[in-house]
DNA sequence: CTTGGGACCTGGCTGC
DNA sequence: TGCAGCCAGGTCCCAA
């Protein structure tokens, strides 16, 4: 699943790739990833279109293309934007053609990936949190941003308006490092927890850029390699596996209908 | 405003 | 071995 730091590799082995290359055809073989405009418009609209830059966004891509507009793309649950595969399975929707001769391949098994064509990507990106890897934000950011929800810690965690970028895996693995347990409700937490907390986001997100992403499903990066990070796990996608701090059974629970996986002893209520 | 539940979607897994 | 049914989770939509 790809989260901030998986859409963060993609986006840095992508780039060199990409930029400066020019749309030379787009076949679409599934509809109905594209969202907007039309598929005949998505098209048109793009072939031509030069690559000036690209950029991420919590777990969004921006295309931004010499026409002004911008291609977003977002991978949900099982997408992955490849780079000259070396043969196109059927989960590919869309197939962007560069004037190199590269294709960059839009696969996507459970079909809840989208792309979009835009004039700026505001209608998609404009609701989202801070990005938890920019000097902006801070403890305090996080703190003053905590006062005004009492749901779980692990649902706000969640909440791509409140902070942009964190999935279900990356959620888990926070708030075992900072030493939470994910149903303490968000307005409790003390003030030395809300910087263990920050800390954490950071530490475990940079680390996981650090190993590419991690690969417990569908992930891949644009050459098809996968990523390393979930090897570090210590709780995400491990329940009822020993905890690698204290060796008691990681529980499992569902919270807002989302498998949750902490150490009970480690992370007390 | 916040909160929580259902829907979307497909393939791997479970259990009969 | 076959197959129905469950489950995974990012985000949108809706109701309270």
């Amino acid at each position: 699943m790809p989260e901030l730091p998986e859409v963060e590799t993609i986006k840095s082995e992508l780039l060199p790739h990409i930029i400066g290359r020019r749309f030379t055809g787009v076949i679409v073989y599934d509809a109905k990833p594209v969202r907007q405009p039309s598929v005949e418009e998505f098209r048109r609209k793009l072939v031509g279109q030069k690559i000036t830059s690209l950029e991420r966004r919590g777990k969004y891509l921006i295309f931004h293309l010499s026409s002004g507009d911008v291609l977003v793309t977002h991978l949900k649950m099982s997408g992955a934007l490849l780079l000259n595969p070396k043969q196109t399975d059927r989960h590919a929707r869309v197939i962007f053609h560069l004037d190199n001769g590269s294709q960059l391949v839009f696969t996507d098994r459970r079909r809840l990936g989208a792309v979009w064509l835009l004039e700026n990507e505001q209608a998609v990106t404009g609701k989202l949190g801070p990005e938890p890897l920019t000097p902006k934000f801070t403890a305090e950011t996080l703190a003053k941003r905590l006062q005004s929800h009492q749901a779980p810690i692990k649902a706000v965690l969640l909440d791509q308006a409140f902070l942009a970028g964190i999935g279900n895996m990356y959620a888990d693995e926070t708030l075992f490092a900072a030493r939470i347990h994910p149903l303490r409700k968000a307005n409790s937490l003390s003030p030395q927890e809300i910087r263990n907390l920050h800390k954490a986001i950071v530490d475990i997100l940079r680390s996981a850029i650090d190993s590419k992403g991690a690969s417990v499903d569908t992930y891949k990066r644009p050459d098809g390699q996968l990523g390393t990070a979930h090897f570090n796990f210590c709780v995400a996608h491990r329940g009822g596996k020993p905890c690698p701090v204290c060796g008691t059974a990681i529980q499992r629970l569902a919270i807002r209908n989302r498998g949750s996986c902490f150490c009970p002893n480690c992370q007390n209520p």
